[in-house]
DNA sequence: ACATAGACCTGTTGGC
DNA sequence: TGCCAACAGGTCTATG
């Protein structure tokens, strides 16, 4: 399901009902998502202050006054809501993704917090899944440590994807799908930042950066990852299919898709053309082929 | 190093 | 309406 962005808004909405609390209790309502928990994991957690939450790639670290981490992935379909203790009803305005109050089936971990908040983990396809590490321990953590930059720093420049890329005859497509480049694009920015930069998601990544138009070519790709993930966040992020709000504000950006799910459309650039449908790598492309030609 | 396919899961949608 | 195939915001593994 969620992309930086996405991520990034749930993070913000978990913050107030974490940062500065404890967990009072951790109920897991099974034994795995994507992998098993591990031994002791709730224990673990109760009792725990949390400091500060952050995000990391497609991550969500809650970071406690002891060091101890919990790192949160989102998978495919994973959701947080929160509801008050004291009025039960309540959904607060930090929470992100809701379905119907009824539907707890895929509810599979909830932390009750010392401050009255109660926050569930509900996530059908199970592909998101929970860990706990210590804080020094992070850098060379499995999860983390292969990770490339994060694509809203400084880090991510015209330089910096025109040296990643060279020698590959990769699709510009899966170049940047791959975490260990940019942490946390996904499906739809990868097309929406291609379709902005007016990139052929099938091109060699190698050209970026080669000759005058590789070089016009990487630094269309770089502003357009930052403005299309910006521009995202500034709309809440994205809620596709049947994922609805809380609380209404936010979560708009499907809105303004160019080509993600647009198949068969007109492409927005009014070129005449249509956007088109192809699966690549095994995922759904969506490109303008006239305002998208090549590099 | 790369591409491809399959795996993990459940739910929704579209075609017949 | 029913059934079935295809597809879904992610990532990991195996295989060529």
């Amino acid at each position: 399901m969620p992309e930086l962005p996405e991520v990034e808004i749930v993070r913000r909405g978990l913050a107030p009902a974490m940062e500065g609390a404890a967990f009072s209790a951790v109920t897991l309502n099974r034994a795995d998502l994507r992998f098993p928990f591990e031994p002791r994991f709730a224990e673990r957690l109760r009792g725990q202050n949390v400091a500060r939450l952050t995000r990391r790639a497609k991550y969500i670290v809650a970071e406690a006054d002891s060091g101890l981490c919990l790192a949160m992935h989102l998978g495919m379909t994973g959701r947080f809501t929160i509801e008050r203790h004291s009025d039960g009803a309540g959904i607060t305005p930090g929470s992100f993704y809701y379905e119907h109050a009824a539907d707890t089936r895929h509810d599979h971990v909830v932390f009750a917090m010392s401050n009255g908040e109660v926050i569930r983990y509900n996530d059908p396809r199970r592909f998101g899944y929970m860990t706990l590490f210590d804080a020094g321990d992070m850098a060379e953590h499995a999860l983390f440590r292969g990770l490339g930059i994060e694509p809203l720093s400084d880090a991510l420049t015209p330089d910096y994807l025109a040296a990643r890329a060279a020698g590959k005859t990769q699709a510009l497509k899966a170049f940047l799908l791959d975490q260990r480049i940019i942490a946390g694009l996904g499906n739809i920015y990868v097309c929406e930042a291609l379709f902005r930069a007016g990139l052929p998601p099938d091109a060699a990544a190698g050209a970026l950066g080669i000759g005058k138009r590789g070089t016009a070519a990487a630094a269309r790709l770089c502003a357009a990852i930052k403005g299309v993930l910006e521009d995202a966040l500034l709309a809440g992020g994205s809620s596709i299919r049947d994922y609805r709000h809380a609380n209404g504000d936010g979560g708009h950006f499907q809105e303004k898709f160019d080509v993600y799910g647009r198949g068969g459309e007109p492409c927005h650039n009014d070129c005449g053309a249509l956007i088109v449908r192809k699966a690549q790598q095994g995922r759904s492309t969506f490109f303008c082929p006239r305002c998208q030609a090549r590099i």
